[in-house]
DNA sequence: TTTTATGTTCACTTTCCGTTCATAAAAAGA
DNA sequence: TCTTTTTATGAACGGAAAGTGAACATAAAA
C-alpha cells in the first residue's frame, strides 16, 4: 500500500480545524492539528509531515512567521491560508517560500484538490493516489473518468464521490450516517434513504454482481465495496 | 550533466526578483538579475543567458524597448511580466517576438512550468517539442496560429489561452477557478460563468465533437480537454 | 472621430442531478 | 407461515448548473 501522507494543520480556528480534518481524513491523510504558531513549530519538528496547512491570522506568532522558519531549513510544501484575497499577501506568502494558498472562506473540496496538486509537485514518485485500479474497474478521480470493462462511465458528482470513498476503503463497512456526514457534509440533514438511491444507481451503472467485487449491502448497517484478495 | 541553464532577470522590483530567485534556484537554473533595462542589456550581452524574464514596466528604458533590442540580433527566449489590466501588451510583446508572458502577481509554480515551456520549445534537443500538434488541431503559440482540419482559425486572446491551456494539460479537469487564476490572474474577481461564454465561443470554433479530441464539461467541476489515447 | 473586435455580464432556456415518496421485494423474527 | 423491519426500485418533482443569445462597455483599428 502507498505511504501514509502526514498533513499539519496550524490554525487558530477550531471550526476550520475540523472541517479540514474532515476532508483530509476522507482523502486518505493523517492529519494533525496546532492551534497556534509556537506549537505549530514543535509539532512540525516532531512529527515531520509531508504538507503544511498554515493559517496567516494567529495570535503571538503569525504565519509569516512561521513559514520563514520552517524554511530555513526544510522544504515541505505549505499551503497558506489567507483571510481576504490581498494580492500582496499572496505575493509575499510565496516569497516567503509558501506553494500555495488559499482564501477563506474556502471550498474544502477545492482546498483537497489544491492539496492534492501541491503534494503531486512535490513528490512525483509517490504517484496520484487518487488512482483506483481493480480488475474491470479503473478510477481516475483527476481526470473525473471512470472506466468500467473498458468502457468510460459518466458519473454525476454525488455517486463519484460515493464510490470513489467506498472503492479506496475497501471492505470496510460505512453506515449511512457515515457517508452522509462524509460526502453531503456535517450539517447534512435529510433522508438517508438518499444514500440507497444514489448506491442503486451505481449498481446499476457498475453492475452489482462481479466476479472480483461488489456494493454489498451490511443489513441494518450500511454499506460497503467488498474487493476479494488476490 | 546537463548543461547548466542560465535565466537572466530584467525587473527593478527587488520583492519580485527574489521570487523568481528562490523558485528557479529551486528548478536548478542560475539566475542573474539587473534592475533596469540599460543595466539588463550589458548583462544579457556580457553573460548570454538561456531564457530572458523581463517586466514591462520599468523606469527609462522598459521592457518593449529591450525585447526590441535583443531581438535586433538574438533569439533567446523571453518571458514578459505585465502588470494587471494591460492585456493588450500581451499581442505587442509576441509581436515583438516575446516567447510567453506572465501576469502579475504570478503563482511562481506555474512561472517554472512557462520557463520549462519555453525553454523545451526553444531548444527542443534539451527535450520533446511542446507544440500542440494533434490530427485535426495544431496549436502554435508563439504565432498565434490554430489551425483546425488544415484551416487556420483565428482566436481572440482569452480564447486562445484558454484553449492552450486546456489542450496543454489534456485530460486534465480544471474548474472555473482554477482557470481564471491561471489565465486571467490571481487576484482577478469576476463571475466565473465568464468561463462558460469562452468555452462555447471555441466550441462554435472548433466543433464541439470529434473522432479524436473534445472540450468536455464536467458538471459540478468544470472542464478538460479530453484526447483520446492512441 | 467612426468602426470593428473583444471581453464581460445578464436573462432566458435547457439539461440533468439530487431528493423524496410510494410501492415492491427481501430478510429476519415470531 | 405470517408479521415486521429493512432495503430495492421506479417514478416524479424541484432546482441547480450549464448552454445560449444578446446587450453592453471598452479597447483596438481604421
Amino acid at each position: 500500500m502507498n505511504k501514509q501522507i502526514k498533513v499539519l494543520v496550524i490554525e487558530d480556528d477550531p471550526y476550520i480545524c475540523e472541517l479540514i480534518i474532515l476532508y483530509a481524513e476522507k482523502n486518505g491523510y493523517i492529519v494533525s492539528t496546532a492551534n497556534d504558531g509556537m506549537t505549530g513549530l514543535e509539532m512540525f519538528y516532531d512529527c515531520s509531515p509531508d504538507l503544511v496547512i498554515l493559517d496567516i491570522m494567529m495570535p503571538e506568532m503569525d504565519g509569516w512567521e512561521v513559514c520563514k522558519e520552517i524554511r530555513r531549513f526544510d522544504k515541505t510544501p505549505i499551503i497558506m491560508l489567507t483571510g481576504k484575497g490581498e494580492s500582496y499577501d499572496k505575493l509575499k506568502g510565496f516569497n516567503l517560500g509558501a506553494d500555495d494558498y488559499m482564501v477563506k472562506p474556502f471550498d474544502p473540496n477545492e482546498l483537497m484538490a489544491r492539496i492534492n496538486a501541491v503534494l503531486r509537485r512535490a513528490y512525483p514518485m509517490l504517484g496520484t493516489n487518487e488512482i483506483i485500479a481493480l480488475p474491470e474497474l479503473k478510477i481516475n478521480l483527476q481526470h473525473y473518468k471512470v472506466i468500467y470493462k473498458k468502457q468510460e462511465i459518466v458519473l454525476p458528482p454525488k455517486e463519484m464521490e460515493l464510490l470513489y470513498l467506498l472503492t479506496s476503503h475497501s471492505n470496510q463497512v460505512f453506515t449511512r450516517q457515515q457517508l452522509l456526514e462524509k460526502i453531503w457534509g456535517l450539517d447534512y440533514e435529510g433522508d438517508p434513504r438518499t444514500v440507497d438511491v444514489h448506491i442503486k444507481r451505481i449498481r446499476d451503472k457498475l453492475g452489482n454482481a462481479n466476479a472480483y467485487w461488489r456494493v454489498k449491502t451490511i443489513r441494518g448497517v450500511g454499506y460497503k465495496f467488498e474487493v476479494d484478495n488476490q
